[in-house]
DNA sequence: AGCTATTGATAATT
DNA sequence: TAATTATCAATAGCT
């Protein structure tokens, strides 16, 4: 859509960068639009430019109600029972301990990220650096399960793909050079 | 873009809504990819169709540190909001966000600690080890910084206190070994 | 699912 | 930054 092919690859020009990001933005906000309305559906889209600016859009303006339910979904958890607590009291305690906990939370995520470390003793570091060490290792482990799983599932494919192959080639009778792999369509030899 | 010109309001036949859904949100996701490799963007798309369907696109397939940024983000606005709590109804809005956030962390604080991971993507769990190997590198670094500060301070401690050792034995007097650094309370010799 | 006539989006340019 | 315009891309209506 314009005076030539994009390739899909980061624009190196800053300036190109920019301005393509400006008009790409307002036609994807648009047609998230458009598609909510349209076919009824309900759409979050959150945009953060290179720089870290933020844009977004949202079905009604929803945002917080459908990431809520992108949570739900997503992993499949029960729907937050509001109505077990009717009592103010309840209420106030509850979002009391939450509150704190987030905090708590938050904190702990941030030194697991290697941030804030200034206030922590040279012990609360030694332990802190065990446990990711530990993490680091579980999450490597687990990559390379799953990278070798990948590898033998497509040695498997490959070699079912092969075998295929030359059975139909056998059946189709078309020359057949065993070194290069090759049909001969029009010509006998290599 | 198409045979004719489209109103933009809800499409009443359900076929062709159904259609359109589809259309619209292949291009709309593959536009959410461009945007974000063209112009080294972080993207978060998520859509519902009528039927309560979920459709997603995430940059580098991070849907929740995009959501976590986000709220990140949003935040101090938020925090604003949150001092007014005076219809029941912000209460049970409030609440739910927190709850939301709570397991959000918490989940993100497993996969810290390399716990439940079978539920991640190579690319995530890339990406996971990525950061987690970053933050072993700061943490590291501040526990080295932390040492090296301990070393020389007990050196210079040491230091002093053998001057300071050095002075006293003049003054009192006490046959002392240079080469053994003993002092000879009973005896002359070592 | 495919196929085009059209409209819509946008890259280059001013 | 904001228009303009030549192109390319998306898609509405059909099959």
């Amino acid at each position: 859509m314009g005076r030539g092919r994009v390739q899909l690859k980061r624009i190196e020009n800053k300036i190109n960068r920019q301005v393509t990001f400006s008009k790409r933005r307002t036609g994807l906000l648009k047609k998230a639009h458009e598609i909510s309305v349209l076919c009824d559906a309900e759409v979050a889209l959150i945009v953060f430019s290179h720089k870290g600016k933020l844009f977004e859009y949202s079905t009604d303006d929803c945002m917080e109600k459908i990431l809520e339910r992108y949570e739900r979904y997503s992993y499949e958890e029960r729907q937050l029972a509001a109505t077990d607590f009717d009592s103010q009291g309840n209420w106030t305690l509850e979002y009391n301990r939450l509150k704190a906990k987030v905090e708590l939370l938050q904190r702990n995520h941030r030194n697991y990220l290697g941030e804030d470390l200034d206030s922590m003793s040279l012990k609360e570091l030694q332990n802190l650096e065990q446990q990711i060490d530990t993490a680091l290792k579980h999450i490597r482990a687990r990559k390379n399960h799953l990278m070798s799983q990948s590898i033998s599932e497509l040695q498997r494919k490959e070699k079912a793909i092969q075998v295929q192959n030359n059975m139909l080639v056998k059946q189709v009778a078309i020359p057949y050079c065993p070194q290069t792999c090759k049909l001969h369509f029009n010509s006998l030899i290599c």
